[in-house]
RNA sequence: GCCGAGGUGAUGAAAUUGGUAGACAUAGGGGACUUAAAAUCCCCAGGGACGUUAAACUCCCAUGUGGGUUCGAUUCCCACCCUCGGCACCA
């Protein structure tokens, strides 16, 4: 006999039950020689940050949690592995203020991490747990940013970079916002700096053209196409009058190129100086434009308000056939867009500004087709602009057709005139490598004074971290490792002389950049991952024989969840990794990822940001001790939309914890003699349906209410039959896999749950021989029949306009018109 | 300004290709059980109107606003307003 006790449900005692059987059993450790085909689900590995799990990342690992599982139940073999990506800025600042050492802050801190995803019984596989910050880890890092220079596409390079006063740290223009440096909020300060550049920029057609091979949420190709920018336009080059230099412009919005009348060149740019040679007042000139570019830095990267420029005395001859042009410097020019050069004309908004300034003649060749409006165009008097329905009244061969008619023949005309050349440009730029701290991935190269940098040999990778003392950085930007004497110390490579080593550290991007790689090998210390690992893991065994880039598919990542703030950084960093590395032979697919969703924010009570100040933080841990892993499973899942931002409501997880209850309480009502309605059989067929349907869409709170419906009927049935329940009981698991483990085992079932399969709807019992047709009259509903699913469309009509309601809304006039949708509704027109 | 996603009860929300708007849940109201409370269970519940002791019943209005297409529009089309996310002197 059960004692009272054990009839409750009580998710303290069950949950560490069922965590511990599935551990023991390893249960979910994935197998690369399995004979099933593989499926990858992979969630963005945790920054452990000293705060602990928070309530979003149990929305994003639950989610994907309940994919791995239904996938695992579907027969597939499933890798859900999980890591730390635990370099970066908050723990070494934690250093600094503590003197702790960062290693030991990151073990502390992965430890917690490990507890509290553990109480939540998520499916990983914890015998490939990575870390970022392990040097068996980032020797592979190391080695994969050597392959990346062996290959060109890491160079150093001085330049302007982003810099913030506070972190004492160079940022990445992607790190950048509005100004101001995305972690702390301080004003970046522009520096010229040596750094370690990544050219993504070589990759950025790719980047852009493969969005169309991968099953990515719109939102998110929509924000990588607009983060990589891809403009195409013509190029045009000018000789500058009086010297031998040519210049070349870019235009996307080359329709009106006839209409240009000056030219303007970026303060900054590096060709000025030369420009101006032999130009009477060169100095006082150069002296302007570096005024110009230090008002232009102070306004930050805020819409510039006010066009201002200065004249250079120097005139392009215009290769198109409109004179000289005169060369201004203006402020709104970027030196690091396109040329930093551009024509100018009366059809853009700041060069129209420009030109009423600093009375620069205007000729308008692009007009509106009404006339008053055309007037005010031709006068100069208002700026017009629309290169889709403005018509053009030069050059000749298009007068009077619209510029978005001609675009593609303009070009054409253009470039076989010999006029210009056909050109794209990208808005996107390379990759700033290096950062000025100590918790990062050591750049593994040494500089020579004989030989320049030099790559450390690969035979002595890892490069480690050295033990410091004070991790505090400086001011003159240079990292706290440049203080190490005898770590910096060291010999070249190549002509074994006195070197130094690479003081900068990677930026916390780096590791995350592969570690989905790594995962499918985590413990190999031969190379980053075996090849045939990653083949199967790729789904790519047959297509290894043929490497061919037009061929090849997403992969190994069938799956990925991540947030939106990681969209233009890590997605993009990593895909561009993933087929560098596909171009070196190393690993199978041109992409990484077949398939990227993203989730919503959680926000505190009151739709605000969660923060540690403002005390709006929701401990996970607190939760599961008073409703249990199980419930904020099922809370998180049914609040909303996944890929919506929503407010946390501790209200709601009641609801979940309840329905837990109920279907507790059913299950131990179990009869296994009973026979299920067979309205109740038609529900839970449908239900299969409808739950391994939602939950491909990541509709997770419809799915969630599916089952409320089901087990509703449940109880509702005087005896409790077994198909039914155990159907419920199989749907839950992926979400509430604790009480459907302990459910299945209390109905009898000796072998577990989690080695079950996916119930299957029988197509045969999907509809109810019964159904409701709704009868309109005039498109309002008067009536609705009840009738059997086997009735005819006539029968439908005949019984319909023997109803007492519709005959009294028909008013005695003849149906004009009947359409009938079958099984749904019947709608009769009379006027 | 450009790109993307949205706007539905008190609240989170639901609604295959256009086909009975508001499923499911929370909060709320009423009832049962209880000495009582909690828990649990049952019922009600968009707004309004006629009417009635009361209810059933009936009708009208209602998915940001205004138009349109249609027998029928939360869904499609046009215009506009608002919210959120991203980008932005990008030529």
């Amino acid at each position: 006999m059960l004692s009272v006790e054990s009839m409750e449900y009580n998710p303290k005692e069950i949950e560490p039950k069922w965590q511990k059987t599935w551990a023991d059993a390893k249960a979910f450790e994935a197998r690369d020689d399995s004979p099933k085909p593989k499926y990858y689900c992979l969630i963005e590995f945790p920054y452990p940050s000293g705060d602990g799990l928070h309530a979003g990342h149990v929305r994003s690992n639950t989610a994907m949690d309940v994919v791995a599982r239904k996938r695992r139940a579907e027969g597939y073999e499933v890798l859900y592995p999980i890591g730390w990506d635990a370099f970066g800025l908050p723990t070494e600042n934690y250093a600094i203020k503590t003197g702790k050492k960062p290693a030991l802050v990151t073990k502390e801190n992965t430890d917690t991490f490990r507890r509290q995803l553990q109480a939540l019984g998520f499916s990983f596989d914890w015998s490939r747990e990575v870390n970022t910050t392990d040097p068996s880890y980032y020797r592979w890092t190391q080695w994969i940013f050597l392959e990346l220079h062996k290959a060109g596409l890491a160079y150093k390079a001085k330049m302007e970079i982003n810099w913030c006063p506070k972190d004492k740290i160079g940022l990445a223009n992607e790190e950048v916002v509005d100004g101001c440096c995305e972690r702390c909020g301080t004003k970046v300060e522009k520096r010229e700096k040596e750094q370690w550049m990544l050219a993504i920029t070589k990759y950025a057609d790719r980047l852009e053209k493969d969005l169309d091979t991968v099953d990515y949420l719109e939102k998110i190709k929509a924000q990588q196409r607009n983060w990589i920018g891809k403009s195409d336009g013509l190029l045009f080059s000018s000789p500058v009058k009086d010297t031998d230099i040519v210049i070349e412009t870019f235009s996307a919005h080359f329709e009106a190129f006839c209409a240009d009348t000056f030219v303007v060149i970026a303060p900054n740019h590096p060709l000025l100086p030369r420009l101006l040679d032999g130009v009477s007042n060169k100095e006082e000139i150069l002296a302007e434009a570096k005024a110009i570019t230090e008002r232009r830095s102070a306004a930050g990267h805020a819409e510039i308000k006010e066009v201002e420029g200065v004249f250079t005395g120097r005139y392009i001859v215009d290769p198109v056939g409109n004179g000289e042009l005169p060369i201004w410097i203006a402020n709104y020019a970027l030196a690091e867009y396109g040329t930093g050069i551009v024509k100018c004309s009366a059809h853009d908004e700041r060069d129209f500004a420009f030109a009423k300034k600093y009375n620069i003649p205007l000729k308008p060749v692009l007009f509106p087709s009404l006339p008053e409006e055309r007037t005010r165009v031709e006068n100069r008097e208002v700026c017009y602009s629309d290169m889709e329905q403005g018509i053009l009244s030069e050059p000749a061969d298009f007068a009077g057709k619209t510029a978005g008619q001609s675009r593609d023949a303009i070009s054409a005309y253009a470039v076989e005139k010999g006029l210009a050349k056909k050109k794209i440009t990208y808005k996107l730029r390379d990759w700033v490598f290096s950062r000025q701290r100590y918790w990062g991935e050591p750049i593994p190269m040494i500089h020579c004074e004989k030989c320049d940098w030099v790559p450390v040999p690969l035979t002595d990778l890892p490069v480690t971290l050295p033990d410091v003392e004070n991790y505090q950085p400086t001011d003159t930007g240079e990292s706290p490792l440049a203080a190490i004497t005898e770590w910096v110390n060291t010999i070249c490579p190549s002509c074994k002389g006195p070197a130094r080593r690479e003081t900068d550290t990677m930026p916390n991007w780096a590791g995350s950049s592969w570690y989905y790689l790594r995962y499918v090998d985590p413990k190999n210390d031969q190379v980053f991952c075996d090849p045939k690992k990653l083949a199967y893991w790729s789904g790519a065994n047959e297509k290894l024989s043929t490497i061919n880039y037009k061929l090849q598919n997403a992969g190994p990542v069938d799956w990925y969840n991540g947030g939106m703030e990681h969209t233009t950084l890590h997605l993009l960093y990593s895909r561009f990794w993933h087929k560098f590395l596909f171009d070196q032979g190393h690993v199978p697919t041109s992409e990484p990822y077949a398939k990227r969703t993203s989730h919503g924010l959680i926000l505190a009570d009151g739709g605000v940001k969660m923060s540690k100040s403002k005390g709006n933080v929701v401990n996970p841990d607190a939760i599961v001790l008073q409703f249990g892993a199980d419930s904020l499973r099922v809370y998180e899942m049914f609040m909303g939309p996944f890929d919506q931002a929503i407010a946390w409501n501790t209200d709601g997880l009641v609801g979940a914890r309840r329905f837990l209850e109920r279907a507790w309480r059913a299950a131990l009502r179990v009869d296994k003699e009973a026979e299920p309605s067979s309205a109740l059989l038609v529900l839970a067929n449908q239900t299969i349906e409808k739950v391994s349907h939602d939950i491909e869409e990541l509709k997770m709170n419809t799915a969630v209410a599916a089952l409320m419906i089901l087990l509703r009927d449940i109880e509702k049935e005087e005896r409790v039959a077994l198909f039914p329940l155990e159907t419920l009981i199989r749907l839950l698991a992926p979400f509430a896999p604790h009480i459907a483990e302990e459910l299945w085992e209390k109905i009898g079932h000796s072998e577990p749950l989690y080695r079950s399969h996916w119930p299957k709807a029988d197509s045969s019992k999907l509809e109810l021989s019964l159904l409701t047709i709704a009868v309109q009259v005039n498109g309002k509903v008067r009536d609705t029949l009840s009738v059997p699913r086997t009735i005819s469309e006539e029968e439908v009509r005949a019984l319909a306009l023997g109803r007492d309601s519709v005959k009294r809304w028909l008013e005695g006039k003849e149906p004009k018109k009947i359409v009938y949708v079958p099984g749904r509704l019947l709608s009769i027109v009379a006027e």
